[in-house]
DNA sequence: TGCTCCATGTAACACGTTACATGATTGC
DNA sequence: GCAATCATGTAACGTGTTACATGGAGCA
């Protein structure tokens, strides 16, 4: 698995407690990597143990049990060794192409009230992605390598949810007509 | 979750064995829902159990342990209820993002290789659902709503495959660049 | 005889989710 | 004082993966 590295990469952006990786997993990678923040305590322990990360007091624990956990040598290491090891193609598993094929099983269930929801939590996130856009990688503004690359990764979730809208409105039209 | 429902759903369009049920995992409705035969050897014991399917010795089987399984009312019922429960929109975990953040804060990690590798199982994948769409859902034929609900999600696939590929390419160029 | 495929299953473990617990800090 | 938020954690359970076991059938 990869949650381990998905919390190394992102501890490598910037150093963090267990609390605000976990709130960042919500907003900017967790739009394309979720974990809750049991997944992410239970990481930190073992990425610990195995000495890939160190934790310290926070600089603002104040009296807080607050830690801030940064990347050792050894987590670097690992992190590029499997980064390049050969990854699995992405599953597509949406609950609701099931859901349609019970339809087609079962008989009309009137799920076109279901589709017009996910269309607008598609838009949503769309809207959300737009905002990261033009505030992060603002038109005509040079980017570095690394803000290209993370630029592209924001793109691919927008073409997500755009395709995600275009397809759901055609499947619309399909289960209107009789 | 709804391992249970896309298996009744697979049983409802053909009552088969668990066998057969986790060949057809592996394939068409697979392509959209993996799962392995332990996972579907499970369910079908479960449902079993909660009176939602029955199994016979299978007509086919021999001297051999082969069971079909046919959905029962009940778990027809279920199907129904579970079809309107609203749905998780579905997330987008791509290994593939998370090693491009890992090169993005590491350095370049020379992930072209491994991106042309995932461009070709793209194409391969696109290919196999065009065959399909060739087979099942030939021009000009008039379709029924089952039909057409299938081959729309059948072109869902076929986005997402197209979609990759364009954003993988696009990628690389990016990589391209110092 | 030995190989591959068919067919079902057990066991162990890793990952993900949900509920709950604890205590400090911040803002009204 | 009270509620919300910050911050970390335990426990239980459900899902998903991997390895291994068992035995019949078909074929060279």
């Amino acid at each position: 698995m990869s949650l381990s590295h998905a919390v190394l990469t992102s501890l490598l952006e910037k150093p963090s407690s267990g609390y605000d990786l976990a709130r960042r997993f919500d907003k900017s990678i967790g739009y394309f990597w979720h974990a809750t923040h049991q997944q992410i305590y239970r990481e930190l322990a073992r990425m610990e143990a195995a000495g890939w990360v160190a934790s310290i007091t926070a600089p603002d624990a104040g009296n807080t049990r607050k830690r801030s956990y940064r990347v050792l040598p050894a987590g670097r290491d690992e992190l590029g060794r499997w980064a390049l090891e050969p990854s699995a193609p992405m599953d597509l598993r949406d609950e609701v192409t099931v859901r349609l094929r019970a339809d087609a099983a079962l008989g009309p269930l009137g799920l076109e009230s279901e589709l017009l929801r996910r269309i607008t939590q598609h838009q949503d996130k769309l809207q959300t992605y737009r905002n990261i856009e033009a505030r992060d990688f603002p038109a005509g503004k040079p980017l570095g390598r690394n803000a290209r690359i993370q630029h592209m990764i924001l793109k691919k979730g927008m073409l997500f949810e755009q395709g995600s809208i275009d397809w759901t409105q055609e499947m619309l039209t399909v289960l209107a007509q009789a």
